[in-house]
DNA sequence: TAGATTGTTAATCGATTAACAATC
DNA sequence: TAGATTGTTAATCGATTAACAATC
C-alpha cells in the first residue's frame, strides 16, 4: 500500500465516485474508462485516475474499470465493508433531526440509543428509541460497541459530550452542533455546520444578482 | 468594488468568521488583530487579511479589526442582513429532519411552506405547515416570493422537482437529495450530502487504526 | 499485432503563507 | 513620533491538468 497521507480533497470525491458506480450498475453498466466516467461525473478524467491510483492500480491499460470492482474497491477504501453503531447525543430538534435522517440510511451505519441530558425528556420514545440519561453514556458506548458518536446538543454542552464519548472510546465523532470542538488525534471528526452551507447559498444568489444587474 | 471572482475556499471560511465574531461580541471584546484571531480561529493571521482583503479593507493599521464592525461587514457581504422566505419539497423523513432542524434557526431565514407529491400527505400537518400539494408549487413561490427551495424528495424526483422550482423563480437551491441535480446559470446551488459526509467519516476512521497499528 | 486506455511523470494553475512597505 | 498592525506584493506549497510511455 501506498503511504503518502492522502489528502482531503481526494477523500471527499471518493463516496461522489461510488454514487455514480452504483448508478451505473443499477444501469447494467460492466465497464467504464476514465474519459466516459469524466463525461458522466464532471471531473477531468486526468484526476479521476490521479485520485484512484492513490489507492492502487484499479484500471486495466486499453480496457479501462469494471464498474463492480472499483465501487466495491471505493467502498473498502471507505471502509464501508463493515457495520458501524452510532449514538445520537441529544434529542432536540437537531437531534429528532438526525434521527429521522439516519432512518433513512440502508446499510453500514445504525443508530443503537439516543441520549439526552434534560431530564424531561429522558424515558420519552424518538422513533423505535427510547431516549436515554446522558449519565448512562460511558458505559453503554463500552457495553454496546458504539463506533460514532453524533452530536447535536447546543453549542455550549457540544465540547464536554465531545470529550465524555471520546472518554469513552469512540472512534468517530459526527458534529453537528453550531461550533467547533476539538477531539484528541485517535478520533476522527467530521463536521455538519448547516448554517453555514445555508450562508454560503446566501452569497451565491446575491453574487450571482449583483453580476445580474451589471450586464 | 474589487471585482475578481471570490473563490469558494474564501465564501465557505466566511460563516465561521462570522460565528467566531459574534462568539468574541457576546465576550463583550471590541477589538481584534488579525493574529490574535489567527490563535482563535486557527487560520494563518495572512490569510484571514487576504480573506478579509477580497472585500474591503476592514481594519485599521495598528490597531486591529473592529469585532462588531467586522461582524456587520460580513453578514452584509453574505447577504444575511436581509430575510430568506425558503420551501421544504418532500415531507417524508428527510424533510421532517430538515424542518425540525429549520425550526432551531433565528433571523434571516424562514420556512413558508412544505410541499409533497405523494397525496396521502397532503393536508397533514407538519409542525404549524400544513403539508401543500406540489402542484401548486409554481403559484406558490410567485405569490409567497420564496427565494429558496430546499430539496428533501427521492434521488428519483430531485432533478424535476428542481426543474420546476427554477422554472418558478427561485433564486436558491439547498439540496439535500442524494444524487447531484443541474441548476441555471442563474440560480445558486448549495449541496449536502450528509451520507458523503459520514463516509468520509469512516474513512478517517480506519485511516487512523491502520496507523496506530503500524506505529 | 495495433488500438485503446491506464498509470505516472512533468507542467500548470490556484491557494496559502511569508515578507514588508504603508499607515494609523 | 514610535510601535503596532494592516493591506498587498512576492514566494511557496499543494492540487489539478496535460502529456506520454507502459501495457493490456
Amino acid at each position: 500500500m501506498k503511504n503518502t497521507k492522502i489528502s482531503n480533497a481526494v477523500i471527499n470525491r471518493l463516496p461522489r465516485y461510488r454514487r455514480y458506480l452504483k448508478e451505473l450498475e443499477k444501469k447494467g453498466v460492466e465497464k467504464i474508462s476514465s474519459k466516459e466516467f469524466s463525461e458522466l461525473i464532471g471531473y477531468t478524467a486526468s484526476q479521476i485516475r490521479q485520485d484512484l491510483n492513490n489507492f492502487g492500480g484499479f484500471g486495466q491499460q486499453g480496457y479501462g474499470y469494471s464498474v463492480k470492482g472499483l465501487r466495491e474497491e471505493i467502498e473498502a477504501i471507505l471502509g464501508l465493508d463493515r457495520e458501524y453503531r452510532m449514538v445520537i447525543m441529544g434529542a432536540g430538534n437537531l437531534g429528532k433531526a438526525i434521527y429521522n435522517y439516519t432512518k433513512t440510511f440502508k446499510g453500514a451505519f445504525r443508530v443503537v440509543g439516543v441520549f439526552e441530558i434534560r431530564k424531561d425528556l429522558i424515558g420519552k420514545k424518538l422513533g423505535t428509541h427510547e431516549i436515554m440519561d446522558y449519565e448512562g453514556i460511558v458505559e453503554f458506548v463500552e457495553t454496546e460497541h458504539v463506533d460514532i458518536g453524533i452530536i447535536c446538543v447546543d453549542r455550549e454542552n457540544a465540547q464536554e459530550v465531545a470529550d465524555k464519548l471520546c472518554f469513552a472510546g469512540v472512534k468517530g465523532i459526527w458534529n453537528f452542533a453550531r461550533t467547533d470542538i476539538e477531539v484528541p488525534p485517535h478520533v476522527a471528526l467530521e463536521v455538519v455546520h448547516l448554517s453555514d452551507s445555508l450562508h454560503a447559498l446566501a452569497y451565491h444568489m446575491n453574487d450571482i444578482k449583483k453580476k445580474g444587474g451589471s450586464r
